[in-house]
DNA sequence: TGTATCCATACGTATAGACGTTTCCTCTCC
DNA sequence: GGAGAGGAAACGTCTATACGTATGGATACA
C-alpha cells in the first residue's frame, strides 16, 4: 500500500485516497473514536482538492470506517462495525469470512421446467420452458451444513456444463467472467422449516428437525433478475448474520 | 410536492431535487428501465450545477430508485426494489410494513444487573451494576408474534417509567426525543430455537415448537452501542425478509 | 454490403473557490 | 464567578469548469 496519490494511476484519485486511509486505520495508526486529519489538511497532505477528499470520505464512511460529526471532524469508527457481513456474499464466501472451510457435493445439475413458485420469484409466466437448476449439498469443514437448490435464468444460447463450473469454481465467477453478469443486490427471506425425511437423510439429521430455510432472489447490475435460490440450513449449525442501516 | 428547486428553501437543493425526481418515478412518469433526462438537461430544467444533480442521483442511486450505465445514461430501477425493507426498524414499524396491526404486552419494566453475554454485547465489564429491561410481548392484529427482550445503556441519571413509555409511544421515540438517541447501525443474527415450556405458554405454543430467534445490538450516531434486544419469534408466523446489497 | 472510423452524448473524475452551519474554546464584561 | 459575545476550525452545500471514458449511431470507404 502506497502513502500518496498517484495521478498516473489508473484507479479515481479518491479510490486510492480512501485506500490509504483505510490502510491506516485498519493497521490501527488512526485511532477508534479519534479523530482523523480534517479535510482540508488532507487536501494539503495529499495534494488533491477538498471534493476529491470529501469522495474519499463518502466511501468509507458508507463501508463503515468513519463517522462524521458536523462542526467536530470526522471520527474512526470502533474496528468491530468494519466487517459488512451482509453484503451480497456467496456461500463460499459467506463460510470463509467466518473461518470455516466451504464445501460442496453437487447432487444434480440440468435443465428443469420450474415449479409455479419459482416462476413468480423469476419474473417468468407459468409454465415456462426448462432453465437451469443446480442442487447442491453445502459443507462446512466437511459436515453438511445446508441443501442448496438454485435456479438461473441464462441469456438464450447459453448453458453451464460440470466441466466448466469445475474449471471456473464457483457459479458466480463463472456468470461474471464468462457472461458478465455481476449480482448488485438480493432480497431475502428466512423462516424455520422442518426437515423432510429426504432432507434429513442428506444433511444426517432426524427427519423432523428444525432448519433455517432462506430464499434469496438475486438481481444483476440492470436490475434484473437473474437467480433464485432456495437454502436449508441445519438449524443446529447455521447462525445467520446481517447488518443493517439506516 | 413542488416541481421544482427553491433556493430559499431550508433544506439542501440535492434534496429537494431528489425528492422531485423520487416522485416523478413513484408516480409512473418516469417509467422503469427507461432513462431519465441526462444530468447536463437536468442542469437546465431545475438551475442548478451539474455537481448538486449527480448528489441527488447519488442518493437516489443509494435508495435503489435508479441505477447508471456508464456512457448510456441513468435509469428507472423497477419498483419492487424501491421497499428497503431490511432498513434498521423497530418491530412496529415492520409490522405496518408487511399491513399487520402491531400490537405489544409490557411483561416487566425495571432495572436488573445484565448476565454475562448480554455484558459483552453492550461492550461492559461483567458483572456490572443494574440497567434498564424491558420484557414484552410482541402482537401483530392481535395475537402472540414474539417475545421480546431488551436491554438498554442510558446516559447516567436516566430513567424512563412505563408512564413516559405510554406518552412516546414507543421506546425509539422517547430515545429520539428526549435523550437525542437515533438507531443508526446494528449487528443481527438469526437463528433457529426450540420453546422453553414458559416461553410456549406465553406465545401460546407447544413447548419445543421451533422458534426463530433475533439477537440485535443498536449503534446511535457516534457509533456506541446503547441497546441489545432478542426476540424470539414464533417459527409458524414470522418471516424475516432482507435487503442485500454489494 | 460490410467494416472501420468518427463523433455526439452520457456518465465519471477532478479542480478551485465561495459561503453556510455547527461546535467549542476564549475573551470580555458585569 | 458567571454569562454572553466573538472567532477559529470543521464539516455541509453549491457553483463553474475541464477533461476522461464508454456507448451507439452515422458516415465514409473498401
Amino acid at each position: 500500500m502506497t502513502d500518496s496519490v498517484d495521478p498516473k494511476d489508473i484507479s479515481p484519485r479518491y479510490y486510492q485516497l480512501a485506500n490509504i486511509i483505510r490502510e491506516r486505520i485498519i493497521t490501527g495508526e488512526l485511532e477508534q473514536h479519534k479523530p482523523i486529519p480534517s479535510e482540508r489538511q488532507m487536501e494539503e497532505i495529499y495534494s488533491v482538492s477538498r471534493t476529491t477528499v470529501r469522495q474519499a470520505l463518502d466511501l468509507l464512511e458508507r463501508q463503515g470506517y468513519v463517522y462524521r460529526e458536523h462542526g467536530r471532524g470526522t471520527f474512526v469508527s470502533p474496528q468491530k462495525l468494519q466487517k459488512r457481513i451482509s453484503d451480497l456474499t456467496s456461500f463460499s464466501e459467506d463460510m470463509k469470512q467466518r473461518g470455516i472451510e466451504p464445501g460442496q457435493k453437487i447432487l444434480e445439475i440440468g435443465l428443469v421446467e420450474p415449479p409455479e413458485g419459482v416462476c413468480r420469484k423469476l419474473e417468468l409466466t407459468f409454465p415456462h420452458e426448462p432453465i437451469l437448476r443446480i442442487t447442491r449439498l453445502r459443507l462446512g469443514d466437511g459436515t453438511p451444513m445446508g441443501l442448496q437448490t438454485s435456479y438461473y435464468l441464462l441469456p438464450d444460447g447459453c448453458e453451464i456444463t460440470t466441466a466448466e463450473l469445475e474449471v471456473y469454481g464457483s457459479v458466480y465467477n463463472l456468470l461474471e467472467e464468462k457472461l458478465h453478469i455481476v449480482p448488485t443486490e438480493a432480497d431475502e427471506t428466512l423462516e424455520v422449516a422442518l426437515a423432510t425425511p429426504n432432507e434429513a437423510a442428506l444433511l444426517q439429521i432426524k427427519p423432523g428437525s428444525p432448519l433455517l430455510l432462506s430464499e434469496r432472489t438475486t438481481y444483476s447490475q440492470n436490475r434484473r433478475v437473474f437467480e433464485f435460490v432456495k437454502i436449508l440450513y441445519r438449524g443446529d449449525r447455521y447462525i445467520y448474520t446481517a447488518k443493517l442501516t439506516r
